[in-house]
DNA sequence: CGCCGACTTGAATTCCTTCAAGTACGGTGG
DNA sequence: CCACCGTACTTGAAGGAATTCAAGTCGGCG
């Protein structure tokens, strides 16, 4: 670690040097881009559809989602993000925002401005090949939920986002996959399966019954990270994590 | 044109200069690319999930679709690919498919060998740029499904999936947004909307009583394109098509 | 001509939604 | 400290959208 750096990209880079390998002039041309910190509130938009945005930003603490609504007002998550992730990398490559980015916890965001992740990305092609790659295991999951809206029951289903939750929060190294803080609400839940507030409060009842899960206050424990997995038909290959 | 032009070539650099522009240099590195053409029939897998495969593939002729399965047998397709898509990209930088990709019609296709298009992407920063935004374009199409499988009726998603592969089909120059060929089977159909085929079949003929579309054998008229839009709530900016 | 796959139709059932009412809890101000 | 408030969560009952199952039609192809 050199004086360099800067400790708000650590868990990027940690990500990124898995699916590619970044050498200590990447990690410092990184470390050295300039950003704008900001607190957000709960539920504060981050970036809105239709958008033209001159910046990408950086999760740095708390979660955040993306979203898209239909025209009668029905609200779809697309994706949920955990620290580290820096969201809307399209931002920087496509004219125009195609869905929301909203806060769901409070959180800590880091705003880059976009010409200088350009500049970056044409100076360093390992770190425009580590993103690319990110990019393309983002669209990965996007397929797996394509599949997990579109084929699975209620109850596999929410376990399945439970899952994939914890596995990435696993990943991200903020805590087990058998014990995480769950920072969304169950509407929010509902918004990400495509069910009903109602339905997924019933479902995660259901769960608890079975024995698979224990509730605490917007904190979950799997009881049985194996029978969990199965209920929700979970096999993580589609994260690419696989270093 | 040059003698080095190669013809299959050009609907894929028609629709990757609307994305980022390339030169003379990029469009011969592509053309020149060494290809060995395949014809296959209906129903034909191209990749399988969870294989390593040394080639990508460039969709000539007829229609292809990427699928994934459930662990109980559900299969949902989670994009289809016209003639001038380049398949699987992520084959090239990620280690494993994650989902099959399965031709719907008679198609031909031009396997490229994934080092010889790693040399390309390294070689032609315009050309790999425009492959990002052409990923990153697809994974909006992939939000979009998200919320159509997550937050429409059966109706409007139905009209959804016609309304964007009409819209796709003109852009690539097959034939306009009004009359086109509709090469999959209503069990495609409900494989990509996450119905059964009877409620598929359903559907359609209600859209037809409505008056919005009109049946052929495996063709389609957009008879009022208005009124499908509405009903399909299709707003064709998350295909980022506005060159 | 006969077969097979794709499409069509109807009736019963199921899963999820809708609506409506209530509870638990954290925060705020008196 | 407690009363008040709003938000998130919980519960029950009725209704509806889509599935399931089963039978039948249509059309292309060998």
């Amino acid at each position: 670690m050199s004086a360099h750096d800067n400790a708000i990209f650590q868990p990027l880079l940690k990500r990124l040097s898995k699916l590619s390998p970044l050498d200590e002039a990447d990690r410092r041309a990184m470390t050295s881009l300039p950003t704008t910190i900001e607190v957000v509130s709960r539920n504060a938009y981050l970036v809105r559809e239709g958008a033209v945005t001159k910046r990408c930003c950086l999760l740095l603490r708390g979660y955040a989602c993306r979203h898209k609504t239909t025209g009668d007002g029905g609200r779809q998550i697309v994706s949920f993000h955990l620290p580290g992730d820096l969201l809307d990398l399209q931002q920087l490559l496509l004219p125009r925002a195609d869905h929301n980015v909203q806060a769901i916890s409070m959180a800590t965001i880091a705003w880059i401005p976009s010409a200088e992740l350009q500049r970056l990305l044409r100076a360093r092609p390992n770190v425009a090949g580590a993103l690319w790659r990110d990019s393309l295991v983002e669209a990965s999951i996007f397929r797996e939920w394509v599949l997990n809206v579109g084929r699975r029951d209620a109850k596999s289903r929410i376990a399945h986002l439970l899952c994939e939750f914890a596995a990435r929060q696993d990943a991200a190294g903020l805590g087990g996959p058998e014990r995480f803080e769950l920072p969304m609400s169950q509407e929010d839940i509902a918004d990400a399966t495509g069910f009903t507030p109602v339905h997924v409060n019933r479902m995660l009842q259901a769960l608890v019954t079975d024995g698979v899960i224990v509730r605490d206050v917007r904190k979950i424990e799997i009881a049985d990270l194996d029978r969990m997995r199965r209920i929700a038909d979970f096999d993580p290959a589609y994260l690419h994590e696989a270093a």
